[in-house]
DNA sequence: AATGAATGAGAATTCATTCAT
DNA sequence: CATGAATGAATTCTCATTCAT
């Protein structure tokens, strides 16, 4: 790879990170391109040299933030500790996700009918493979014998679906740290599992 | 109240009704005035004469919708059953809300940045009673010792969390009835109280 | 004519006088039939059974304020008294118009592109009528030796305009009243026949 | 300043000029953007490039007619000659604005109720200041004993308003010249000051 | 690589007008 | 007579997209 496209890669993921933060706060249609050129200190003209159009800047939001969370469970995946632990883990590393990186995370969690199905389908898949990690442990944990044995796709659309909700109350100012909703989380959402 | 009167609050529920339906599958942003007029055979002119503007119109979309929640909700707190049986029941009503009534729901749960704050409020006041009515439900079992001491709060969101999520993968056709899902989620999430 | 004629009538006046505020307050184009309709407690559909359309009720209001004018000014030109005097009441007359009624005043000095020919003619022609009375009195003058001879038509319009700017600047609360207003104004213009 | 923003001033006033005509035929609420584009050969959409709205165009018209009326009027102002010849040519000024740029000249005699009141103020500032003008010379005359003591405002404003209102009558075909008409008006205005 | 300028396809909104009741 | 309801054309404004420089 040539150096300059090196560089256009960096300014792409550069672009990428802050429309990321604007497409989540004011959702697609919400978002303009000057918005998220003037945010970069760029015009709207600029973009077209990195991106498609909006569909394709937009998607390929998506996908960074998708695989950057993948990458980061898949780390917890791998750790040699027990299954509970492990959960626990990649519990608070989704709730971290859903508390620090709000605007990516949504992107994560809702899709819609913003992308046309062919661009639709690899993010699915991504978040097929993102679910899977959870299965994984659970399943692990239920032969191990550490979890007693359950409705495996239901019981990670509970844990998941709790933890995305929280960023809908969340506020860091009043009321509990992210730390202690971490541990409570994991707490009661281990309940499930006992 | 005037016949006359009545007539249009009809008319405007007829409306609000439709609406809602595009609403929810286009997003505020994408949802145009005229679409939401064709769908009932209307012009575009004709929306303005019950409502003042689109804001206005989406903004009781929300109200209607959430009102009738409430109300349901409501009755069955007022069920001379135990706690548990109660919050079962509350359990059920919501999911079947959250799959039958998809497009409604999706309402209550994210006001967004789409309203002007003065808007705001009133959704926000309502959704607080939503919860309260929750609250209620737990503190009483906690108080008859029906369930083991919880942080009230906590376990409420983790409930409602869990339940707002089944929209985004419930698929009639496949895997479990909606029946079966309200028992499972019953059963999993009373476990969170015992 | 009947009753029920005269009763049209005297609606159609009501309508109109009330009309003519809004209309110079805001214009042809800004008044809308639903302000002036509101104004009088009744609904814009209802204006229709007076009056054909916009144009015609704003050509009426025309055609009223000036021939109530035209009325006020010709009686002045009969009275029985030197040139000097008629003139100086007439511009009084003139003063107090463009202070008093403002609005209605304002209608007769502007009737603009707003008009089809058709409709304009008439109003022209009052107008006409309206400088014609000045001009009476102004000859009448000269050809009594009362005043110096001067371009007519020039002196006229020097007289018309300056008392038409008046409104645009007289503010009831400060400054000099009316009175002295039209004192100084006919002190002023009278030194342009002597 | 850079080329680049001269080029956006220059085209800035290149649509202003235009504007002028147009607003001053149909009035702030009859012209509209698509017109105004038309008559430049350009489209809506860039219109709204140079310009934030409607009320901002219009505006910037106003500004833009009366700076260059008041340049023009303050190199009279400054001419070493009597004050009886310095008026004479700011009355033919005047006149001469009023009838050959009557459209520019429209915008600085009614602001009117068009603008929001944060944009109303700088245009009376502009407007005091022109009237100022010809208060001075006035003043000056009287001092210097070259005219009568008048009533400084009242004698500006029959100045102002008789010399406004040739514009609603001057018909260029027929009658006199604007030459002849500057020099009558000039005659006859000026007798108020002997 | 970047930008300034322009464009055109919608979108929301307004309002005169109509008409059945 | 009056009105409520509906309409549709006109108008303002927005924004993704293009392209010459």
């Amino acid at each position: 790879m040539k150096l300059s496209e090196k560089k256009v890669l960096k300014k792409k993921e550069e672009i990428l990170m802050s429309a990321v933060k604007i497409v989540n706060n004011k959702g697609y249609q919400g978002a303009t391109m000057e918005e998220i050129a003037a945010a970069l200190l760029m015009t709207k003209g600029s973009l077209y040299y990195y991106f498609k159009n909006k569909e394709d800047l937009i998607f390929q939001c998506h996908a960074l933030v998708l695989s950057k969370a993948n990458k980061e469970l898949l780390a917890h995946l791998e750790e040699p500790i027990s299954f509970e632990e492990r959960l626990r883990k990649m519990i608070k590393t989704h709730i971290h996700y859903a508390i620090e990186k709000k605007e990516s995370f949504n992107m994560i969690i809702k899709p819609k009918e913003t992308f046309s199905s062919e661009q639709l389908h690899p993010i699915l898949q991504q978040r097929k493979i993102y679910a899977g990690y959870f299965d994984q442990i659970i399943q692990g944990g239920v032969d191990a014998k550490e979890f007693v044995n359950v409705d495996l796709k239901i019981v990670r659309m509970i844990l998941l679906g709790s933890m995305n909700w929280i960023q809908q109350w969340y506020m860091p100012a009043g009321g509990k740290s992210k730390v202690e909703i971490q541990e409570i989380y994991a707490d009661y959402l281990l309940k499930l599992l006992k």
